[in-house]
RNA sequence: GCCCCCAUCGUCUAGCGGCCUAGGACACCGGCCUUUCACGCCGGCAGCACGGGUUCGAAUCCCGUUGGGGGUGCCA
């Protein structure tokens, strides 16, 4: 059984945003089939015409060209019901499944009534109906024995097949569940490996009596890694918690980020190194190195490595990574990708995120400073005035670069005897509106001498 | 209720019986550098859930307790 071709599936429900616990599921299912010489299958499972929207299969392209995940094969299970139909049919024949009317009222009421547990007691197994109006079918699994899951990542997992309902495997709509159509593709699909998060592995047991049910032999290997959890350690949920895929690519996260740090929860290489690339977890990853305990997604950490990775980038990948995020900005006319490439080292050292970088620059493109009142406020005192007026004087004849303008500028410190940080902050103010932002002297020789001069007047007229 | 999983600093983790006085990273707090901010560097705070075993020796193995999570759908 280990020595079958390794095939493996990331088999997303379009039923929401691509989440970023989907994404490390389908990291790990990726990197064992590129790690291996495997299939990598994309299998989109769309049998809930309810909850099915296209826009949501369109997000899940999407994302996994985002970050790389590139699919050997592709389905869809809305294209495939014929396999289902086949198969409910094969199991109806050999009596390993029969139809049952009971709604979900009358099976909660029967429960209630005798007092035990909640769930399906069994009450149509015998009954002998035909398929029919309302009627849906079920798997009958044993009353009695155990089934073991080998998992990967757990090891043996043993259940009681008593304690184990009958499932529906086929909606009164002829419209088949998850279960059944899951363990149909798997077994035409020659899944090796089933590597989904933890919160399958109940279910697990009913996907294996299944996949014997319908003689298909020996099952797949499982691996469930553990979920990914919020800050209150629950299973991250599209309702709840901000974990769409989408929402990290538009604030400017890398996709080589996100999938470091997203294998990270749960997965380290050997060498306890944090940060390494695809290639070097294609080459490294192992399944039962994989951690068993839930992990919290912790967006800090996720910007720790993302702010690594833009300082990293060749100056020329990081201008081109900025280009589309400065198209989004409210002053894109403005903005001007060459002027941005002159001081693009000096801010890509000092952001964690891409969309954080032309506004870091935005007064090098406006016409005016964006005048931040806190900062003014802070800074615009009265010694601020004469600041003002000994810079203007000190720039009129000096020679325009960084260096000299911060001899002049500085100089101006001595001359008024206030401190050096004194004579900046007005300045800073007047040029760029905020107190904090790229080193002054390189932003000014961008600016150019007219330029700031006017800037200093016009910071200087509002004093008075 | 029942079934299943899990348990090392706040967080992600290393550790798979002696290398542990428990290591790293993020976060946090100091300091240095410095034209602001940031980077960088130095330092600090902080953890084996609890109780029993097993063993010469336990963070590591076993049992129990507690806690957390997942499942229990004609969702996936």
């Amino acid at each position: 059984m280990t020595d079958r071709p390794v095939r493996v599936r990331f088999a997303p429900s379009p039923t929401g945003y691509f989440h970023v616990g989907g994404t490390r599921t389908a990291l790990y299912n990726w990197v064992l089939a590129r790690q291996q010489g495997g299939a990598f299958i994309l299998r989109i499972e769309d049998t809930d015409e309810e909850r099915n929207r296209e826009e949501w299969v369109e997000g899940i392209y999407d994302a996994m060209r985002w970050v790389g995940l590139d699919w050997d094969e592709l389905y869809r299970q809305s294209e495939r019901k014929a396999l289902y139909e086949a198969a409910a049919q094969q199991l109806e024949a050999s009596g390993r499944a029969y139809w049952c009317e009971c709604t979900r009222d009358d099976v909660d009421a029967r429960a209630k009534e005798r007092g035990g547990p909640p769930g399906y007691d069994g009450f149509c197994r015998d009954r002998g109906l035909r398929r029919g109006e309302g009627r849906a079918l079920r798997f009958r699994t044993p009353d009695e024995g155990t089934t073991v899951v080998h998992d990967l990542i757990r090891g043996d997992v043993e259940f009681d097949n008593a304690t184990i309902d009958d499932p529906v495997i086929v909606r009164s709509t002829g419209v088949p569940i998850f279960v059944l159509a899951n363990v149909v593709d798997d077994a035409d699909m020659r899944i090796s490996h089933v590597i989904r998060s933890e919160e399958h592995l109940p279910t697990t047991p009913k996907h294996i009596l299944l996949w014997e049910a319908l003689g298909h032999g020996e099952p797949p290997l499982y691996a469930h890694p553990p979920v990914v959890v919020n800050e209150k350690r629950q299973k991250l949920s599209k309702r709840r918690d901000p974990v769409a895929l989408e929402l990290y690519r538009d604030e400017g996260y890398l996709p080589d980020v996100m999938l470091n740090y997203l294998a990270l929860i749960g997965w380290s290489p050997p060498d306890h190194r944090e940060r390494f690339t695809v290639e070097e977890m294609v080459r490294e990853f192992s399944l039962d190195a994989v951690g068993k305990s839930p992990g919290f997604f912790d967006v800090k950490k996720l910007r720790a490595f993302n702010a690594d990775s833009i300082r990293a980038l060749p100056v020329d990948e990081f201008v081109a990574a900025v280009e589309p995020f400065a198209a989004r900005l409210s002053w894109a006319d403005r903005f001007d990708l060459e002027r941005f490439r002159t001081v693009a080292p000096l801010v890509q050292e000092r952001i964690e995120v891409l969309t954080e970088a032309a506004p870091m620059v935005d007064f090098l493109f406006l016409d005016e400073p964006e005048i931040d009142e806190t900062s003014w406020a802070k800074t615009m005192n009265t010694d601020a005035i004469s600041v003002l007026d000994a810079a203007a004087t000190a720039w009129e004849s000096i020679a325009w670069v960084p260096e000299t303008i911060g001899e002049a500028t500085l100089g101006i410190a001595e001359q008024l005897g206030v401190s050096r940080k004194k004579a900046q902050a007005p300045v800073r103010v007047a040029i760029t509106g905020r107190t904090v932002g790229p080193p002054l002297w390189e932003s000014l020789e961008i600016l150019g001498r007219d330029v700031a001069l006017a800037r200093l007047r016009a910071a200087r007229a509002k004093l008075g």
